[in-house]
RNA sequence: GCCGCGGUGGCGGAACUGGCAGACGCGCUGGACUUAGGAUCCAGUCCUGAAAAGGGUGCGAGUUCAAAUCUCGCCCGCGGCACCA
């Protein structure tokens, strides 16, 4: 039979709850700690077995860090804007609100099931007018920076979506979310000038502890290239082309230019003879989808403008092209073609018939582009240089005929930030007939979402709001002229900027956090969550932050210290779950049958916490037979204690066995390595079952280190055993050195390099002595005997070698 | 193509700065207790071999008394980026 998991986990949640056990409190006097889930979307599929994951990772550290004296903040919420909700309000009828309202109250009895110590009483939801009041606060901080605008831009429109996307959230051409098919086109749009952050975004990549991989992400997104700007007088005009480039050192070599096919110049410039040739290409390049655009990039393609620049190093003539190659929104949207060193450009030259110039040497030019180092040759002044030297040069002197000058640019862009959509945050602003924007006074928002009959979207890139003329277009009191509100909302990304500042001050309507808390609390410590957030959650909320810092709302640079990413969860066929797979594993299913301790600990037991791993069945009955065995080891059927756990004194063998269970656990726990922790706290109940006396104090010491893995069996054992108060704030046992390392130590041996056998010696024997216990081991004497001993090697307590 | 991570028994995975490879769990085998066992407990379990011994951490070299661990060259898998001038 197995143990009552079920009535033990129902009576601890519900104390727990009703004690309000695992509230953080302002202020206090111990040292705090912030350790953060990225908080879920509520979905009507209801929770994942990947979803717990990270939160019983978090909720083992905010245990542990209790018992260590800690006062920890560990808070759960709701990201619960999004399309989602609205796609299944369309479908049926239902407001989004009551969907998302049903979806959260699933999520929370999921997740309360597990006895995750969160202090409920900081539960916040983003879709919450008292909590959406401050997005929309923070957006008008933003506006007020001049980091918010409105532009007319080419954005990334999702028909199936019926709304564009941010750059960050198209992949391959395709919705990070369903993966469906995303055209571009141009519309207006709120744009927030994140790239105005990009050299902050990156420099203080090094003040936090993230992944190595997440890191690398950022930076290749942010893309940081030094290079130069160089004007290129256009021929016969004024005018000049400027372009940017990274290897101004190759400037003799730059036989053509580029513009990309939205260049404006191509409206001035091209001459009549060339006009519908150039007008049907860029008619061409504009319905190209992105996905069209990057699975064609092997064949160049492109067309000659009819018009020339001017080379300003060697004074000649050079045609200037359009091709889609190059791209409108890097750059200037204009390059300097050098065919002879990017490769690019070269199989541009090599298919339209364009002059190859050799500037640098190394490479074979005719083959293919040569990129690397080498002599400038065919470049004027720059001749006998290196590239690194012709760089320096060259700048400095386009710098002195003021044709151009240093200058970096970033691959990043600005972010897209409105949605055709109703269920986001509106825009706390109102729009005038003449295109001026007026925020909102504070004391207006939040400017609510309105009810709304209808949630179809008009599918030509208008929100459902704008069904709503009620409520979009109205006379301005102030002003008495008739103004608007914008029909789009804030994308899912806004809320989630900052929620992690929330949690410090829930419920405060005069600020979105009071500046004491947010300096007690502040940086979160250790946050975890999936790496799919490495550009997108995870850039958006650090560059929000850094606003934030900038207008004195925070304390410190960077939201985040610590990051880790948790592996993903694959089905038992060691595939992704999903679905269509029929692989997907419920855990209601799980709880019901093992419970939350055994699931906990199972999914904690599976490998390293960063690892992806596929989930199992049989290997969940370990945990639950351990756990049972815990049980019988304390209790008996009477549930009283088990009588042969005595208050006597533990011998050194139970001591020992106890210090390296302390020191295992521990260490692991700080290292996040919770697969070995139970290893160690499973070897330690199979010794202990050994021993036919079991010693009260040792038995008490091993269900603290259990407590943070299965709190509930735990603190029913401890409840039994008579012992008050509950396990959650008392102290985390010590180790003592004394008791880790054995005084007798097993010491292998080598002959040649091939172990041949043991000996048992008392710790820190001098070698001498090893290598004469070494050398009387009967196995070794057989392969020594008759040979010259050359040379002896002795690792303290470990082995001995011996060469021959 | 470029960047990052990884490859260890039948399976999930251990192994600190090079020092007894395979901890712990699953599975499997045998035993005990049982009317019964898919419960529980105990023992065994990398491969070959009766044993002695030999082989073994993706493949091939190398350094070393000693390599899963370090170096070089490959192969495979996963994740990210992909005309960013």
């Amino acid at each position: 039979m197995s143990y009552p998991f079920r009535k033990i986990e129902e009576k601890w949640q519900k104390h727990w709850e009703k004690s309000k056990t695992f509230r953080a409190i302002d202020f206090s006097e111990k040292p705090k700690f912030y350790v953060l889930d990225m908080f879920p979307y509520p979905s009507g599929a209801g929770l994942h077995v990947g979803h717990p994951e990270g939160y019983i990772a978090t909720d083992i550290i905010a245990r542990y860090k209790r018992k260590r004296g800690f006062n920890v903040l560990h808070p759960m919420g709701w990201d619960a804007f999004g399309l989602p909700a609205e796609n299944y309000a369309l479908q049926t009828g239902t407001h989004p609100r009551i969907i998302t309202e049903k979806n959260i109250n699933t999520f929370r009895r999921q997740i309360k099931a597990f006895g995750f110590s969160y202090d409920w009483d900081r539960e916040i939801n983003t879709t919450d007018p008292k909590y959406y009041k401050w997005t929309q606060w923070i957006f008008q901080q933003i506006y007020k920076m001049g980091l918010a605008y409105q532009a007319e831009v080419p954005v990334n429109w999702c028909p199936e979506l019926k709304t564009v996307l941010a750059n960050e959230e198209v992949i391959n051409g395709k919705s990070e979310r369903g993966g469906y098919p995303v055209i571009r086109m141009f519309m207006r749009q709120w744009m927030l000038k994140i790239t105005a952050y990009a050299d902050r975004l990156l420099q203080d990549l090094d003040l936090v502890d993230f992944p190595e991989n997440i890191k690398e992400m950022q930076r290749n997104w942010i893309g940081r290239s030094e290079g130069a700007w160089i004007y290129f007088p256009i021929a016969d005009s004024k005018n000049t082309l400027k372009v940017f480039t990274t290897r101004p050192d190759t400037l003799f070599g730059a036989t053509y230019m580029v513009v990309a096919p939205e260049h404006p110049i191509l409206q001035k410039y091209v001459p009549a003879e060339y006009r519908s040739a150039v007008e049907a290409y860029q008619k061409q390049a504009l319905t190209k989808s992105d996905l069209d655009r990057t699975e064609l990039s092997h064949e160049k393609t492109g067309v000659f403008c009819g018009f020339y620049a001017i080379n300003p190093v060697t004074n000649k003539k050079i045609p200037i092209w359009t091709s889609d190659y190059v791209l409108m929104t890097y750059g200037t949207g204009a390059i300097m073609a050098v065919p002879g060193h990017d490769q690019r450009d070269w199989e541009f030259a090599h298919k339209f018939g364009l002059e190859i110039v050799e500037v640098i040497s190394g490479g074979e030019i005719t083959k293919e582009a040569w990129t690397g180092d080498g002599i400038l040759v065919n470049s004027g002044f720059l001749n006998g240089m290196n590239v690194k030297q012709a760089q320096k040069t060259i700048i400095h002197w386009l710098t002195k005929h003021k044709l151009g000058e240093a200058t970096v640019q970033y691959k990043l862009r600005d972010w897209i930030f409105s949605r055709q959509r109703y269920w986001g945050e509106p825009f706390p602003l109102k729009i005038f007939e003449d295109g001026t924007v007026e925020l909102l006074p504070e004391s207006e928002l939040p400017l609510e979402l309105p009810p709304l009959e209808k949630y179809e979207p008009s599918g030509t890139g208008e929100s459902p709001l704008a069904n709503l003329p009620s409520w979009v277009s109205f006379i301005d009191p102030n002003t008495g002229k008739r103004a608007s509100f914008d029909t789009n909302t804030m994308p899912q990304w806004a809320g989630s900027c900052w929620y992690y500042l929330r949690y410090i001050d829930p419920h405060n309507d005069n600020a979105l956090v009071d500046p004491q808390k947010e300096k007690y609390w502040m940086p979160v410590d250790l946050y975890i969550g999936g790496a799919e957030h490495a550009v997108l959650h995870l850039l958006y909320a650090r560059f929000w932050h850094k606003v934030l810092y900038d207008i004195g709302v925070v304390s410190t640079p960077e939201p985040f210290m610590k990051l880790v990413n948790q592996g993903m969860i694959l089905g038992e066929d060691g595939e992704k779950m999903s679905k269509s797979r029929g692989n997907v594993i419920n855990p209601d299913d799980i709880l019901e049958k093992y419970g939350a301790d055994t699931f906990r600990m199972y999914e904690m037991f599976m490998g390293p916490l960063t690892k992806t791993k596929p989930w199992s069945t049989a290997s969940i009955e370990g945990i639950f037979r351990f756990l049972n065995r815990v049980w019988n080891l304390f209790v008996t059927e009477d549930l009283t204690l088990k009588p042969d756990i005595q208050d006597i004194t533990p011998d050194t063998s139970t001591l020992s066995l106890l210090h390296k269970t302390i020191f295992k656990v521990t260490e692991d726990i700080e290292n996040l390595r919770f697969n070995t922790a139970i290893a160690q706290l499973m070897i330690f109940v199979n010794e202990i079952y050994k021993k036919e006396i079991k010693p009260r104090e040792i038995m008490l010491s091993f269900l603290h280190l259990l407590n943070p893995f299965a709190p509930h069996i735990s603190e029913e054992i401890w409840a039994i055993a008579g012992c008050q108060p509950e396990l959650a704030y008392l102290d985390w046992p010590i180790y003592d050195s004394n008791y880790i390392k054995d005084e007798i130590v097993t010491i292998g041996v080598q002959v040649n390099g091939k172990m041949r056998g043991t000996f048992e010696i008392e710790k820190n024997a001098p070698d001498s002595d090893c290598v004469k216990a070494a050398l009387a081991v009967e196995n070794v004497q057989k392969f020594v005997a008759g040979k010259e001993i050359k040379k002896t090697f002795v690792v303290k307590n470990k082995l001995v070698s011996i060469v021959t």
